[in-house]
DNA sequence: CCGTACAATGTTTTT
DNA sequence: CATTGTACGG
């Protein structure tokens, strides 16, 4: 055996090594934030491939097929050998590839069409429209709400009632109608051999339970599964886990739960415990040591977790030197805040620290708008991650609509689509038109001499042509899409005159990214498997540098010089959608602990202390239960404006519990009384000190006195 | 039956 | 504020 090629084992501390070289049986590793878990996974690639285990039957299943990518390259660098056969990647792009082979047996065609949400959205407001569910008098569910009903009722395994009665209780009187839509989308995607999000675990899942043959052959083919992350995988993912692995046992998850922030889509950082369950003689190593913050940081790390009421599984430690106590930063309102952000950045770039080892990280992608016209005023280039997906967006949408009916001309939701850009084209045209199609079999070229002459448009004449165009010749993705860009361009300009230009640029984004691929087919699941976000291609050159913005569920797994975390306040951090509940309030604490554990030197917490609200004006805010926990000494404190000490009481104020005449005491502005009770939520009040304002209780704390 | 104009409504996180 | 529902004129 060659020694040196081995060489990098020593870079590793004793437990990471017994990570790497425990390569049979069922591996749990119990990994803390910044402890070298990447490092020590893509060690373990590389043992692996050394020891003889030919890549191809290793199976690396990450959060994001980017991470895996990257995990497979660094590998094949340490070997100095190509490890690009390892199947790596999420489990709906594994789920995906294996049912183009395998779901056949659920009567499914290679070919199947993945919906990706909006596509979910469309076609269960065409169902709810044929059910005739929508004109109620009282309000149906939206799309999207049920898009969101539907896939929690699968991920979380509840029922329908359950999800309804705890989460939608005023869609309780629909229960029937939602039930009933429910059933008739699952026929319809059957029936029109498509898939959403959730089919693809499902049926993966549901093959391996059926067919111990599946098993064993899934079994032969890959001998050696790891998985990234387990934290955040949920109950379906880890019967997969369990299924594939079961002929060979050589399985082995990372995971750590106190870093587990997608609960919201049913992960359950139980799995964790729930794996030696599954796996008999799961050998378990905790990796504890933190080669990546300051002491100073990882102590505010510490706090944040120890106050929380779930008990956690290990104590971080790390032997680097103190290092500058974490920032907080009290703005005066966001425009300060902002402003604050650009200076040290600027600061920081001056002393040396690249703009790309910098990052803002925040709760929900609106909450950085401020932020980026500051920046974009300042000319200080950045790039956003979280918010917005590209492939969401109309213009996108109905740009690849045309290419899925190149491909299955019996994509009838993408029929649709197209039908209603054309003019004189509205629901009911497009509906009979697509009942009718429904009855041509055939080629498209054959189905598009059907299209009924209903439609007398220019339109459809070069639709057709276009059509018969890409038919006969063989066109590389790029030069069909541009084709089809060009025909729709005056359908586009007349639909969008409004910001067609700013649109025009996703589109040639898009048409720069297909260059990448020889078939069509794939660029399309590319698409849905791992949605492009607005912006990630518009600035191509990779050697230039960005300051980051990202949402924190977006920055998992990565780390900076110096983070800034903003809008630290009661209502956007905690997410006031959590303030009720004790479970997604641990969940907020975690995913501030994420983000605060990103940070290599420098930490900056920022709390504006007013925020505008569309339609309110200026609404006063209460900085975050997570900071106001801190105690004083881990924190250094910048410029403190000179306000009153916040409240320290917890009660949550609703309107219901003032009345016109009350006199109530607020933090900043002293006493004062309330004039007018304007919503559930708003109240106006009249202060000695400021006069009268509008106040948002979801923000501001307003006590009582009596 | 289509398109437009206006009002209402409710805003997290993602494969 | 952007999306979704309603009202009306062509």
């Amino acid at each position: 055996m060659v020694l040196e090629n081995l060489s990098f084992l020593r870079e590793l501390n004793s437990s990471q090594q017994r990570v790497v070289k425990t390569s049979f049986g069922p591996l749990l590793v119990i990994a803390g934030a910044g402890s070298g878990k990447t490092k020590t996974l893509v060690c373990r690639l590389a043992y692996l491939v050394h020891q003889g285990v030919p890549p191809e039957k290793i199976l690396l299943l990450t959060f994001t097929r980017k991470a895996a990518k990257e995990m497979i390259e660094r590998a094949s660098e340490l070997l100095k050998r190509d490890c690009q056969k390892i199947s790596g990647g999420t489990f709906h792009s594994l789920c995906q590839y294996m049912l183009r082979f395998y779901g056949y047996l659920l009567g499914y065609h290679s070919n199947f069409t993945i919906l990706d949400r909006s596509d979910a959205e469309d076609l269960l407001n065409l169902l709810r429209n044929s059910l005739g569910f929508t004109d109620k008098k009282k309000r149906f569910p939206k799309k999207d709400t049920l898009v969101t009903i539907y896939s929690k009722i699968i991920n979380q395994r509840k029922s329908l009632e359950e999800i309804l009665s705890y989460e939608y209780p005023q869609f309780l009187d629909f229960f029937h109608e939602i039930e009933k839509l429910r059933i008739e989308y699952n026929n319809y995607k059957k029936e029109h051999q498509l898939m959403d999000y959730d089919d693809l675990l499902i049926n993966w899942l549901l093959i391996l339970k059926q067919y111990p043959q599946v098993r064993k052959e899934v079994g032969e083919r890959y001998n050696f599964i790891m998985v990234d992350e387990y934290q955040d995988t949920n109950y379906l993912q880890g019967e997969i886990v369990k299924y594939m692995g079961e002929i060979h046992q050589n399985v082995m998850v990372v995971g750590d739960d106190s870093q587990s922030i997608y609960g919201f889509r049913g992960a359950n950082f139980k799995n964790i415990f729930e794996f030696p369950n599954l796996f008999k003689n799961t050998k378990i190593i905790k990796l504890e040591q933190n080669y990546r913050s300051t002491q100073a940081i990882l102590d505010l790390a510490n706090i944040i977790i120890s106050n929380s009421k779930i008990k956690y599984t290990k104590n971080l430690y790390t032997l680097r030197k103190e290092g500058e106590k974490p920032v907080l930063f009290k703005a005066k309102d966001e425009a300060e805040a902002s402003k604050f952000i650009a200076d040290r950045v600027l600061e920081l770039r001056e002393k040396g620290v690249k703009l790309s080892q910098i990052s803002v990280l925040f709760r929900s992608a609106f909450h950085s708008f401020d932020l980026e016209v500051e920046l974009s005023k300042r000319g200080i280039p950045f790039i956003k991650y979280g918010g917005l997906k590209l492939l969401e967006s109309a213009h996108i949408k109905d740009l690849l609509s045309f290419l899925k009916i190149l491909i299955n001309p019996k994509d009838f939701l993408a029929w649709h689509r197209i039908l209603l850009l054309l003019e004189g084209v509205g629901p009911k045209t497009a509906e009979k038109t697509i009942n009718y199609l429904k009855t041509v079999e055939g080629h498209l070229n054959y189905i598009l001499e059907k299209i009924p002459p209903q439609i007398p448009t220019k339109e459809v004449k070069h639709l057709v042509k276009l059509y018969k165009e890409l038919l006969f010749k063989n066109f590389s993705p790029t030069e069909v899409l541009i084709k089809v860009w060009e025909n729709y361009y005056p359908i586009f300009q007349r639909i969008y005159y409004e910001d067609y230009l700013k649109r025009e640029k996703d589109i040639e984004s898009l048409i720069a990214l297909s260059e990448k691929y020889s078939s069509l087919e794939e660029f399309l699941t590319d698409l849905v498997l791992e949605p492009l976000e607005v912006g990630e291609l518009g600035n191509i050159s990779k050697e230039e540098e960005f300051l980051v913005l990202s949402t924190i569920h977006s920055a998992k797994g990565l780390e900076w010089h110096t983070v800034f975390i903003i809008s630290l306040i009661e209502g956007r951090f905690p997410s006031y959608h959590s303030l009720q509940k004790e479970e997604e309030l641990e969940e907020e604490r975690r995913l501030f602990y994420v983000a605060v554990t990103r940070a290599r030197e420098k930490l900056f917490l920022i709390a504006p202390t007013t925020v505008y609200l569309p339609g309110e004006g200026r609404v006063l805010a209460k900085i975050s239960r997570f900071v106001q926990e801190i105690p004083p000494s881990l924190l250094n404190y910048y410029n403190e404006t000179p306000t009153h000490q916040e409240s320290t009481h917890n009660t949550k104020a609703v309107s219901s519990c003032f009345k016109i005449g009350d006199l109530v005491k607020h933090p900043h502005f002293g006493e004062g009384e309330i004039l007018e009770i304007v919503s559930p939520e708003k109240v106006k009040v009249y202060f000695e000190k400021k006069g009268i304002t509008l106040l948002h209780l979801k923000y501001a704390s307003l006590e009582k006195l009596i």
